[in-house]
RNA sequence: GGGCGAUUAGCUCAGGGGGAGAGCGCUUCCUUGACGCGGAAGAGGUCAGUGGUUCGAAUCCACUAUCGCCCA
């Protein structure tokens, strides 16, 4: 039912509004989607948010994108799902329950056991799902809620142990002893890429290994050889040194023996390619335990590693005299004894990288240990094919590039976390050393591995295990693929990839049509926000203050493929937008009703829906290929600068029968077109107009060729041009009153009349002449006689300006190159410039000789 | 070290071979019955620099500088 104007409050009130509209849509099943025949399917899946945290900006911008497209597919008659889901986020949230316990009760994970630690996760986990779940509703999120998953469900478990299962079975998964990224605080395994590598001040120092063989001093004459290391504890460990082939420094050095101090081990000195002679002093020691490239330099020299250290990080029994120290400790104490016994070199200032745990920024250790893991070479093989085929298109295309070079030199994937929450890995260890990989225990006196999967294992699945596989199930058959996936570009390797590869694994289909790549929303300073620098902005606090629509189009009006620095502005703008609309609204509804069959159109009325049917085709453009802020912008300027500057101008002063129903008519559609970036408000104002049928459950407006009129556009076009010169020489002449002047030729004159002020006459009788240009319209106002010196001097300015003009196009028509080379439309639009612009500078010459004479 | 991207109005950002755009801010005017979270009219840019390609470059290419982000 319509309310008058005159009830309604001048400003839009979203905290009003937006709580009752999320019910209604919930209540009403809006979000609902099934297996529909008669439809088809579009499908996104929420990238799961972490039970750790709460609702950040990348959220609500991920959300706003998904949301949009989510509920545009379900208005164009699709089956529209859009899945929710939240991440039990293994490391993450196992590292925050061990801080809240060390905090709370001074105790470590092992303290209080396996069980009692994973009941801990299970309620911080369910609790932060409610609260993250509650802001995902305060956006305005069209999910599904049926539908709602977790990773740590029983049904999702078991999709990743079949998962699982299946790739051990095929030999796709294996156990190996090998250099991993140790992060002794978690005393778990992460992978590369939960490593950031940051660059620290730090010491190289300069370690002497005695000759152990008694064949005298080396070729420098001392009896010692020396090399250079940034972690002299390392040492401890040391199998070999090695040195360059073809460095004839130390030619006589290889095959011979040092010692190495304090753990009583004598070692060989060897040749090796890998060795930099330029680099210290070009003997290098080889400590396969603790670093990546020795481990690789001790196998091809078929040397026993040593392993020095304990899962916390402290020595261990083959560090002797250093047992039970830290590695911080070792350091210092290992550099303190070589110095006693004669054995420290040189110490130089020395700057390089450390890898930190993502997680907790603990020094990561690289570290020789048993872990299990996924051949990735075959199953990355189908996925770079799918996404050279553009199988997948990723936008902006450019990550589709970038995830297939990292496709291409993909290494396998370290998948065993020596963590508590998660997925315990499906593997068993019989009583006689069977080793099987099985959902279940196979019996009596089998011991499970004790460890878990990487996260990203079982988010890898995400896409169709939330639809039901490994059964299956009609939803699969369904919605999958699913039509787009919208991440931030930080996951695109970690996640993204591995969705592709484990799709296209297990069900044979890549899992999503489409990647949205969207951008990071940056602090108002331009850096990245972080909860250290103190320039967080939260989302909740922003939909408070302006309200959800408003975040939502600011942050969909600045999401191109660029980070953008977000403030309190882009949310101001956006509110501005919604009071505009809501005042538009107000409008329409005091505006009478007439009853009129048949009614004409005019002009305005043409150019008005010919400009909206564009709109429709280019905003549905736009947001087909993720361009959510040209869309933005296209409707912005449509709503605000053609709708309600111009039009409603129009309807007030000068309006034709059809002008109610037109009125309304454009006003609803820009409302259907903006409901899915901005659901409440829309939702709201429709409301107020008395739709019968929710705007959620309404169709999209489609672009209509049959209203496109070109003649009409030009029409208006050029009236507005005429007007807005009227109103420029009042500006500059603060000529407030009345006008008179002749109408224009080419122009809508009733529009024009009105909206210009200028009466209508047919001669300036006594007074002078002003003639104001608009684009190739010539306006003419009569005024009285004192203005003759002024319009004079006005002429004068005008007529260089058009001077220049024509003197611009004759250029370039003379220019016989461009007259051959440039496109034919290009040189007419040129003819037709000179044309015009010449006609223009005649009269406006003889007005000026007219004034002198 | 390698790769990718950016550098456009005071600020935040669009655009992307054929006359520089938006929002905010700034100036002047407006208590016009939709809206001051508003209206009208303005001011304000050698589109980072240097070369090149082209009839024509802010736009394409190369190099330089500065700043980001990824990967070693």
């Amino acid at each position: 039912m319509a309310r008058s104007s005159s009830e309604i409050p001048k400003t839009y009130d979203h905290r009003a509004v937006e709580g009752r509209w999320y019910e209604e849509w919930e209540r009403s099943g809006a979000f609902e989607a099934d297996p529909n025949p008669h439809k088809e399917p579009y499908c996104i899946v929420l990238p799961p948010p972490n039970v750790t945290g709460a609702l950040h900006m990348g959220h609500a911008l991920n959300g706003a994108i998904q949301d949009t497209l989510v509920r545009r597919a379900r208005m164009k008659g699709y089956e529209a799902l859009w899945l929710p889901g939240t991440d039990h986020a293994s490391i993450a949230l196992q590292n925050v329950v061990e801080r809240k316990l060390m905090r709370e009760e001074g105790k470590t994970r092992w303290d209080i056991g396996r069980e009692a630690f994973l009941e801990r996760c299970w309620e911080f986990a369910l609790d932060a799902r409610r609260t993250i779940l509650g802001q995902l509703k305060r956006l305005g999120a069209s999910l599904d809620w049926r539908r709602l998953r977790f990773t740590m469900d029983e049904r999702y478990v078991d999709a990743v142990l079949t998962a699982f299962v299946e790739l051990y079975n095929r030999g796709l998964i294996y156990r190996g002893n090998r250099i991993t990224n140790w992060c002794p605080r978690d005393r778990s395994a992460i992978s590369d890429l939960e490593v950031n590598y940051e660059e620290v001040e730090g010491k190289l120092y300069g370690l002497r290994y005695p000759f152990a063989d008694g064949k005298g001093p080396g070729p420098d004459g001392k009896p010692y050889v020396e090399v250079f290391s940034t972690r002299p504890e390392t040492m401890l460990g040391d199998v070999a040194l090695v040195v360059h082939p073809e460095d004839r420094r130390y030619t006589s050095l290889i095959g011979r023996r040092v010692r190495v101090p304090f753990v009583d081990r004598e070692i060989g000195i060897f040749a090796d390619e890998y060795v930099d002679p330029e680099f210290g002093t070009g003997v290098l020691k080889v400590t396969p335990a603790h670093d990546p490239n020795d481990f690789e330099i001790g196998q091809r020299l078929g040397l026993e590693p040593v392993n020095i250290m304990n899962p916390d990080g402290t020595i261990n029994e083959n560090g002797g005299p250093f047992r039970g120290l830290s590695r911080e400790e070792a350091r210092q104490a290992v550099v303190e004894r070589l110095k006693k016994e004669g054995l420290l070199g040189e110490i130089r200032d020395y700057t390089f990288r450390v890898g930190h745990c993502d997680r907790c920024g603990t020094v990561i250790e690289p570290w020789l240990s048993e872990q299990w893991w996924i051949s990735m070479r075959q199953l990355a093989e189908p996925a770079i094919e799918a996404l050279k085929a553009e199988k997948i298109k990723v936008y902006p295309d450019s990550w589709r590039r970038e995830t297939i070079r990292w496709l291409e030199n993909i290494h396998d994937w370290n998948v065993s976390r020596q963590l508590w929450w998660g997925h315990r890995i499906p593997v068993w260890y019989g009583p006689e050393g069977e080793v099987v990989a099985a959902k279940e225990s196979p019996g009596e006196g089998w011991r499970q591995d004790p460890d878990i999967l990487d996260t990203w294992f079982s988010s890898a699945l995400w896409p169709f295990a939330t639809l039901g596989w490994p059964e299956q199930t009609e939803d699969l058959a369904y919605f999958y693929p699913t039509s787009l996936l919208s991440t931030a570009r930080e996951i695109m390797y970690l996640w993204v990839a591995r969705m592709i590869m484990m799709g296209l694994h297990f069900t044979g289909e890549v899992p999503f049509r489409k990647v949205n790549v969207h951008s990071i929303v940056l602090a108002a300073d331009g850096t990245k926000m972080s909860k250290s620098k103190g320039n967080v902005i939260d989302p909740l606090d922003l939909f408070e203050e302006y309200g959800t629509d408003a975040v939502r189009f600011g942050l969909l009006y600045q999401s191109s493929t660029q980070d953008f620095a977000y403030s309190h502005e882009r949310a101001a703008m956006g509110r501005s937008f919604v009071t505009k609309l809501w005042n538009a609204m107000r409008f329409i509804l005091g505006y009478p009703e007439p009853e009129v069959p048949e009614a004409r159109m005019s002009a305005a009325d043409r150019w008005i829906l010919s400009a909206f049917s564009r709109l429709c085709r280019d905003y549905d453009a736009f947001l087909e290929e993720c361009e959510f802020s040209e869309a933005m912008r296209r409707i912005y300027d449509f709503a605000w600068h053609e709708f309600a500057d111009w039009y409603i101008e129009i309807a007030k002063v000068a309006p034709s029968e059809a002008t109610p129903r037109v009125l309304r008519e454009v006003f609803l559609g820009i409302l259907r077109l903006l409901h899915p970036a901005m659901p409440f408000a829309t939702e709201e104002m429709a409301s107020v107009l008395g739709e019968r049928e929710l705007l959620v459950r309404q169709s999209f407006p489609e672009h209509d060729p049959s209203l496109l009129d070109p003649e009409a556009e030009r029409l208006l076009e050029r009236t507005k041009q005429a007007v807005s010169a009227v109103r420029s020489f009042r500006a500059e002449t603060q000529l407030d009153g009345r006008l008179r002047g002749r109408v224009p030729e080419g122009v809508e004159a009733g529009v024009y009349t009105a909206l210009s002020g200028v009466e209508p006459a047919d001669s300036p009788g006594d007074g002078a002449r002003a003639t104001l240009t608009a684009g190739d319209v010539v306006v003419e106002l009569y005024l009285t006689e004192e203005m003759r010196r002024l319009e004079v001097e006005r002429l004068r300015k005008e007529i260089s300006r058009v001077e220049g003009e024509v003197e611009r196009a004759r250029r370039k028509l003379s220019n016989e190159k461009f007259v051959e080379r440039a496109p034919a439309e290009v040189v007419e639009g040129e003819r037709r410039k000179l044309e015009t612009n010449s006609r223009l500078l005649e009269t406006l010459e003889e007005r000026l000789s007219e004034y002198l004479s």
